[in-house]
DNA sequence: ATTTTTGCAAACCTTTTGCATGGAA
DNA sequence: TTCCATGCAAAAGGTTTGCAAAAAT
């Protein structure tokens, strides 16, 4: 969840151009508050008769996943999605009933990265976590 | 890392039958330490003259997965590969170098699902880590 | 005026499906 | 002999690309 001026922002501040898709773009995707698909914003941009082409979807998705604005996931069916996040967040719990995600800080995924390069020797440089499960208004007993 | 016989008993104890494709196939698994993607498979495949069709290698992966003797990885560059696994093990450290990848136990990750509940609220039930580094045969000073 | 961005449509790549044939049990 | 598994080729998705036109700076 992210205002659409952040996205505006990511773009300005990064240099790109402030065009009308974009900007167009920008609201489909704040509007959302959970998870995305590319094929999800365009059926929406043609709902709302915004007229993005579908490489333009792509690109700019792209391009907000560079500027750290939007991550790519990889849901459990293997379908891409997206969610939006605050560029120093950097994983997810997803739920797998609604679609809603939120935020979990690295913390805890750092130590564990300290621990693998321990065992294994690795230098760790990336990695990338992914939680399924029930959010709160899903779960049964809520 | 897993033999061809380990691959054809999974095969084999879940009812499956014990086909020439599958033999051929996981062969060509076997020999690779690894990851690996459908396509290369299929040209492995072709290579040795073994024949396979697409739509074989794609459904034993598929089958072999769901044994979990073979898990899918989402690479940072969105290629899906797969690697051979102990079906205790639930996660990986791959070489971005070599692709080469190194089994990490679940201790860890298990104890951050259990924060990510306290601190979400979530009901957690899957995860995925992946984990992307430099293997120690590939670390500038080895 | 210059350079980026867009939309379109076609190309591409990967994965899935339908169906008749072949092979295991 | 019965049912599962295979191969083929076509279909289906999803994503990318080339290019001329349009828009932003």
């Amino acid at each position: 969840m992210v205002a659409t001026s952040e996205l505006l922002d990511a773009f300005g501040a990064a240099g790109y151009r402030l065009t009308g898709p974009r900007r167009a773009l920008a609201e489909v995707i704040a509007s959302r508050e959970d998870h995305f698909t590319a094929e999800e914003l365009l059926a929406e941009s043609g709902r709302r008769r915004l007229g993005l082409g579908r490489a333009t979807v792509f690109r700019a998705l792209d391009t907000l996943t560079e500027l750290g604005v939007v991550e790519r996931l990889d849901l459990p069916t293997g379908e891409h999605a997206f969610v939006t996040c605050e560029p120093t967040h950097h994983h997810h719990v997803v739920c797998s009933s609604c679609g809603r995600s939120t935020p979990i800080s690295d913390d805890g995924v750092a130590d564990l990265a300290a621990k693998v390069e321990a065992s294994t020797g690795y230098r760790v440089d990336t990695h990338r976590l992914e939680v399924f499960g029930l959010c709160p208004q899903c779960s049964p007993e809520s």
